[in-house]
RNA sequence: GCGAGAGUGGCGGAAUUGGUAGACGCGCUGGUCUUAGGAACCAGUAUCUAUGAUGUGUGGGUUCGAGUCCCUCCUCUCGCACCA
């Protein structure tokens, strides 16, 4: 008897998870080379900001996939698994200025802080990939590509009305602003006018939309939230001649079905024609109050309801085209000035905003489309009607059908020249410049006498100056640094100015997973072979509060790099798993409400293996995951019991051993291992519900530790036992890998489980032999028997009619209907 | 308001094509061993007026049979939100 037998001890996570992660270090088990005759697996999990320390929301994404990456090279793939760091960003400024430290090091000092802790975890990512975003290898490449962008006109400059948040003093995206207030400090963004740089992100709009339909492996919700985002529609371009005027407002309509009920024409309180249209007139003093008082609500408006409809005339009227009408031209402060045109015909029998409008201020309602089956009565309406139908009081139109109308009015309108068809996408070129320090500089020169020139591509990285004292004052943007703007044109020679602004980060993010396809790539932004191999990302998995923003960034870029001839794919992420939040007491875990819980407490505690496998089995990945502490406990209870099986097997030869036929208990055991391996296969494969994999291990090891066990008359014959071991650590390997490692170790099988092959499953050892057959009466349960699985259902059905119970319910009335269900049940209808 | 998803024990969650509801784990109850246990092991654990009946948010429907399919309504979560 060996020690470990008397007493069984606990198992030692700390010695064993550090020597093994030792080990495969040291073996580079995880590095990834690209090699053209093996198939290729490129698994990713969004890349974190280096804010400090790791928290739960990270354990659970890269404990996912790294049970993607094991179990793949497990199938034999040839896996690419990168890490690395999202690195620039406005945190890092506001942290160097409260340290009193430099945006770098605090960047650099978190980035290895977190790099041990993933480590820790025991992660099997290929490390020489890491890059960081911050530093110049991996910036300097996306200037190239900037400037690229720029010479075939996928960048370009312009001045425009951005969002401005105070707080943070910069520039937001539109994707960044959230009802109105800043993503990252809530504070409420206003409007400034600005001059910055633009991603003609809007060129490949349509090409976003329509591709989103072969993304099978995304989760539908993330396409439909894509696909609102991008607000594709169609319907007709026109003109309304404005009477006394030269000019005339353009509308863009939906419905052009219904433009002979066209009774007003509204316009936003910013519309350019606005000023023409009232000054010098006697209301002009009127309307112009009341335009300021209406931006005046609307800065103060609650974005959670809806305002009241409010308009003024503005004393003009304009002309409908198709029906020659005059039409009074009212202000509302419903219409919003970026959309569009600005400017919305008025259609209130058949749009709500304008039938509230029109019953306010007494306009009339036209009703011009009607729906089969009713009759519109415009003093009796209480709502707007919206359905199609046949035409009415639309002259030449009459009688036709909605869809076919909207045809028959858009050709009518090109053909006599004051129209067209026209689509139209919600969907706004991405603004990227941020008057900030800690970011990528936009590679460009302003010359006064040559205009604005790209940096010449040899004079690439424009880094970003280090090269002060670490004080406050260092994160100044690079507009009040003279040293970095200073320069001068390279087209003319005399003095320039830099571009002081710097990328927004998620450029950054747009495109670092083809980058990890060939980090260090010394010539190009991308190796052409390496990224053919690689890509696209065959598994990509994050946080769903990146569904729009950067996966559609990083679609568009995707897009956008193929045109440049550095890409042949389409789409960088051929499937995507969005992962649930971590939870905890009904909120997520957020310092502001104090419920977090830090990954190197639990690590301390229970060992990486442990957090692992609970962060895995406590919920389907694409669910949120309620924290429970008495759950980490059951999963570390879990190890405990096979590592104490384990240490506690002697392998010695048993009574069933002695035997030429296999016992019962040798088949009960061989039978649940097969399908194990189907189930937990099978949960892999379908849909990485590794929970209910883990569960079907679980009950397999129930299975092994009760045909063992000594008390019990016959066990298992010791290769069967063996084998049964081999699968559970094999099978557990991808989430719990230092323990399985050791517990194959303890257990002298050969080589690792690691190099072992993922175990096959044989149907036919699979099959129950037994099976418990329902037998209902009128569809209720009234007894159960056991038979030989192939029993047909003739003899089940007489079996059925034999059983004690059914005969009772029968209360020996004839049966009108009798089911049998092979395999399932028999139903005795009487 | 529009769009998407979800409602199952005390809790997290299971349930191929409609066919044993509650796998697995937590918690709880009782027991064994122990100086003790918050360790380990064994047994039990949906509810009730209990030979039976009722149970998957509500109410209906289809079916021999519904957590699963159809319709109604309610609640929650997420996204978008005066988009013409």
């Amino acid at each position: 008897m060996t020690t470990t037998d008397q007493l069984p001890g606990k198992y030692d996570f700390k010695a064993v998870e550090a020597r093994w992660q030792q080990t495969w270090e040291q073996e580079e088990i995880n590095k990834a080379d690209m090699d053209s005759r093996r198939e290729k697996y490129y698994v990713l999990e969004m890349f974190p900001y280096p804010s400090g320390r790791i928290h739960m929301g990270h354990v659970r994404n890269y404990s996912i996939g790294d049970v993607v990456a094991r179990y793949k090279r497990l199938r034999g793939f040839n896996v690419l698994h990168p890490m690395g760091w999202d690195a620039f960003g406005l945190p890092a400024e506001n942290a160097a200025q409260k340290n009193n430290t430099h945006p770098a090091k605090w960047t650099y000092d978190n980035i290895d802080y977190m790099r041990t802790q993933l480590k820790q975890l025991g992660l099997s990512y290929d490390w020489n990939r890491e890059l960081a975003t911050c530093d110049d290898s991996y910036y300097r490449w996306e200037q190239k590509l900037f400037i690229e962008m720029y010479q075939k006109d996928l960048v370009y400059q312009r001045t425009t009305t951005v969002n401005w948040c105070e707080t943070c003093q910069t520039v937001l995206a539109n994707e960044q602003v959230i009802e109105g207030a800043c993503w990252r400090c809530d504070d409420f963004v206003r409007p400034r006018k600005m001059n910055g740089w633009f991603f003609r992100i809007t060129r490949y709009a349509e090409e976003l939309l329509a591709d989103l339909q072969a993304l099978g492996g995304w989760p539908e919700k993330v396409a439909t939230m894509q696909s609102n985002w991008i607000g594709k529609s169609t319907g007709l371009s026109c003109d309304f001649s404005i009477e006394g005027s030269e000019r005339s407002i353009s509308i863009f309509t939906t419905r052009p079905d219904t433009i002979f009920g066209v009774t007003f024409m509204s316009v936003a309180a910013e519309h350019p024609l606005i000023d023409e249209l009232i000054s010098g007139s006697e209301i002009e003093q009127a309307v112009r109050t009341f335009i300021k008082e209406i931006s005046e609500e609307r800065m103060r408006q609650n974005i959670e309801e809806e305002q009241e409809k409010k308009g003024i005339f503005t004393g003009r009227y304009c002309i409908n085209p198709f029906s020659g009408q005059r039409i009074p031209v009212y202000i509302a402060n419903f219409v919003l000035a970026e959309y569009g045109t600005g400017a919305v015909m008025a259609v209130p029998a058949h749009d709500q905003r304008d039938f509230e409008f029109a019953r306010k201020y007494k306009l009339p309602i036209l009703p011009v489309v009607i729906p089969e089956g009713t009759d519109l009565n415009p003093e009796t309406m209480e709502e707007a009607s919206t359905a199609y139908g046949l035409l009415v009081n639309s002259g030449r139109f009459d009688g036709m059908e909605s869809s076919a109308a909207q045809a028959a009015i858009i050709a009518d309108a090109e053909q006599n020249g004051f129209g067209s068809a026209l689509t139209t996408y919600r969907l706004r070129d991405w603004g990227i410049s941020r008057q900030r320090y800690w970011g990528a500089p936009i590679p460009m020169i302003h010359c006064d006498s040559c205009g604005v020139l790209p940096v010449p591509l040899d004079e690439l990285p424009i880094k970003l100056p280090e090269d002060r004292e670490s004080s406050a004052g260092e994160c100044a943007p690079l507009s009040r640094r003279p040293e970095f703007f200073h320069t001068t044109c390279p087209a003319c020679g005399s003095g320039a100015t830099r571009e002081t602004d710097t990328m927004d980060t998620f450029v950054e993010s747009s495109w670092y997973f083809a980058r990890f396809t060939c980090p260090d790539a010394a010539d190009a932004p991308l190796d052409r072979e390496q990224s053919r191999y690689w890509l696209p990302v065959d598994q990509y998995i994050g946080g769903v509060e990146h569904a729009i923003l950067h996966l559609l960034y990083s679609r568009f870029f995707v897009k956008a790099l193929r045109d440049l001839g550095y890409l042949e794919i389409d789409e960088p992420f051929a499937n995507l798993l969005t992962q649930g939040m971590v939870i905890k007491d009904g909120a997520k875990m957020s310092k502001s409400k104090g419920n977090v819980v830090d990954p190197d407490d639990l690590i301390n505690h229970y060992g990486a293996d442990t957090v692992r496998l609970f962060s895995l089995f406590a919920a389907p990945p694409e669910r949120d995951l309620e924290w429970n502490a008495q759950g980490v406990e059951g999963a570390s209870r879990f190890l405990n019991r096979v590592y104490r099986f384990i240490t506690g097997y002697s392998g010695a030869p048993t009574a069933a051993d002695l035997s030429a036929e296999a016992s019962d208990a040798d088949r009960t055991l061989d039978r649940k291992r097969h399908q194990t391996i189907k189930k937990v296969t099978h949960d892999i494969e379908t849909n990485f519900h590794f929970n209910t994999a883990i569960s079907a291990v679980m009950e397999l090891f129930n299975t092994l530790a009760s045909v063992t066990d000594p008390e019990k008359e016959e066990t298992a014959g010791s290769e069967t036992i063996s084998q049964a071991i081999k699968t559970i650590l094999v099978l557990l390997f991808p989430m719990v890998p230092h323990f399985s490692s050791e517990m194959w170790a303890i257990m002298k099988f050969p080589s690792r489980p690691e190099e072992q092959e993922w175990p096959s499953f044989d149907e036919e050892t699979a099959r129950e032999d037994l099976l418990t057959i329902v037998l209902q009466v009128n569809g209720k349960v009234r007894s159960r028997i056991q038979v030989e699985a192939d029993t047909d259902e003739k003899a089940l059905e007489a079996c059925a009619l034999k059983d004690e119970n059914v005969l009772r319910f029968i209360n020996s009335k004839e049966p009108k209907k009798i089911i049998v269900i092979k395999k399932k049940l028999v139903n005795i209808v009487v």
